[in-house]
DNA sequence: GTCTGGCCTGTAAACGATTACAAGAACGAT
DNA sequence: ATCGTTCTTGTAATCGTTTACAGGCCAGAC
């Protein structure tokens, strides 16, 4: 009826609970001793209990992912990534979704301390001192992928946001795009201000001028389309006063080509646009989003890695990574 | 240095270990215990060990929800449903990918036994003896979304594909089209088999004929294109046999209307498209996706209602509940 | 034949919580 | 003053593993 333990199957064996476990975890036996053990575990059907194991052994072998959105496919490409790495050494992942509030991460963090897991791996949106304190008071190692200040010590890997901006801006400028508008996700994220900035950079850098820039409530495919209506009545009704637009994620600019293509401007003909992330919707939209890959795939192996080598060795001193953008060119630009 | 057990908390407020529980679960103590238990506590930093505690009270307060690709939108909309219902409840969700193979379904399903979480909601996509066992034999908790022999004797909640097929054909033949196409997924699929009985069916009911059907690879994106590509020449090069088609998921749909266009032909004008899902991708297409809503939403809650309740009550004799579809139409059909 | 050394194996003590049970304190009633 | 009741607190067993330690056995060497 209840499930057998090892007690059980050491009785069935006839030898002790100890020979059991040694048999099961593969240390020197006979063999005749092995094939006992074998029978009477198959013929039971023991599985060893995962919580007394780990109890034990203080670890869990299971990582958490914890991502902001499950419905943004930067996520999904980058949970790709990770889960390849830790699988590979054994562990099993597992994703969470936090929300956009940074207190929701907090509690995360905190909650997390020695049991559900044995690392973390945290994407956060908006980063403050609480966020930053918990992360370092946690018992068990945290990586960020995304920018926290140094000083905070902790591992992490980010994007180049002004590089990729830098490309995204070069390649429209090259186009002979010289009205580029911006539509951003929320300032007050870490990526949204990361973007901002880089965009004003960049224009800077190409000398040009700034014609129009919005934020979106968040960085969701709803929350584009009203960004980019916004941004074509304010623009002015009878002429749009942009005919290039870069956005801060793929959705976004999926949200603004709907709105584009609503008041009949075509892409990229009038209006070139051009996203961020190069997750797999970039490739699905109409038509295909030219995108900055800020290296979401590579961000996310790294990130693991790192997570795996700070369990290994809590005492190394934190790395910070930062992986390089490219540029995916589609469609959606000349 | 290391992290305070509840042996340290006792100590430093000079209370016993059993003291120290029954505050931290808020059984009756004096208000003079509590708050001395309450000061060390956060004196120390103390957080209780979920293994420890899950080992004892034989929980873990964790539900895993198993999907075969996270990269199908369609998942998200189930994994948010069932994510609010299980967080209302008191639980935490963990996301795990099986991949499109069978065996990884089992080896879940098996390793699951007691320990890593307190019940299993899976969404198959192939089933077979060995899955429907390892479900059976399984020491927490299953509930499938999806479709599972009757005679299984698990709680299952499923679409009900044929009546969406209806749908479809039914949304299409009113619009006055007649040559409906059919672009399925792998028909060893339970969905991908579902389907392909529903198509024929609907098409009978409609006394329509059958005009052109090719299975995609698996039900992703690029598997959509390669499929649509050969849906397109061997219906002839000069003339397309059809005008519409019937996909058997969204991402599948996404992908034809990429082949479609790179021949010129116009969505819904020249072919109109129905996607199933209805999914955040649909809205997300361009033109967006008329598709039949298979109630994934709903799905997610119920099932997630179900396992609740067996988790309450594991002799409750198993329900399977069918979730019926509506259509949603949008701009790819006329 | 006895002793040393090396394997195996078994016994029992952890890991960190919860909780049954017992014991002590406080208090009111007789 | 004594007894009984109730409420609170502490002691210790328990969950199912792993593993340090000790004991037993056998073989080989003297």
């Amino acid at each position: 009826m209840s499930r057998p333990t090892i007690a059980g199957v050491a009785r069935a064996a006839g030898v002790s609970v100890a020979s059991v476990s040694r048999v099961l975890n593969g240390l020197p036996a006979t063999e005749e001793m092995v094939e006992r053990v074998q029978r009477a575990v198959s013929e039971l059907g023991y599985v060893p209990d995962a919580r007394a194991r780990s109890l034990k052994v203080g670890r869990t072998f299971q990582l958490t992912l914890a991502v902001a959105d499950v419905g943004n496919p930067v996520y999904v490409t980058m949970m790709r990534a990770v889960e390849e790495v830790v699988a590979a050494a054994g562990y099993r992942l597992v994703v969470t979704t936090t929300g956009p509030d940074v207190v929701d991460e907090v509690a995360l963090v905190r909650g997390m301390a020695r049991g559900y897991a044995d690392g973390l791996l945290i994407s956060p949106l908006r980063v403050d001192e609480d966020l930053v304190k918990s992360i370092r008071e946690c018992e068990v190692p945290v990586v960020v992928a995304g920018n926290v200040p140094a000083k905070a010590g902790v591992d992490t890997v980010r994007a180049n946001s002004p590089k990729g901006m830098l490309l995204a801006v070069d390649h429209l400028a090259s186009r002979g795009r010289t009205r580029i508008a911006f539509l951003n996700g929320p300032a007050d994220t870490v990526p949204g201000a990361a973007r901002a900035k880089g965009f004003t950079e960049a224009l800077k850098a190409y000398n040009l001028e700034p014609v129009a820039a919005t934020e979106a409530a968040d960085f969701t495919f709803a929350a584009g389309r009203s960004a980019g209506r916004q941004l074509l009545t304010t623009s002015g009704a009878e002429r749009v006063g942009f005919d290039a637009v870069v956005c801060a994620n793929d959705l976004l600019a999926v949200g603004l080509m709907h709105e584009l293509a609503a008041v009949g401007l075509r892409v990229p003909e009038d209006v070139a646009v051009v996203g961020m992330d190069d997750s797999e919707l970039a490739e699905q939209s109409f038509p295909p989003l030219t995108s900055v890959n800020l290296g979401s795939a590579e961000r996310g192996r790294r990130a693991a890695e790192l997570l795996l080598a700070r369990i290994e060795d809590n005492d190394r001193t934190p790395r910070r990574i930062v992986v390089q953008p490219s540029l995916s060119i589609r469609r959606s630009t000349p």
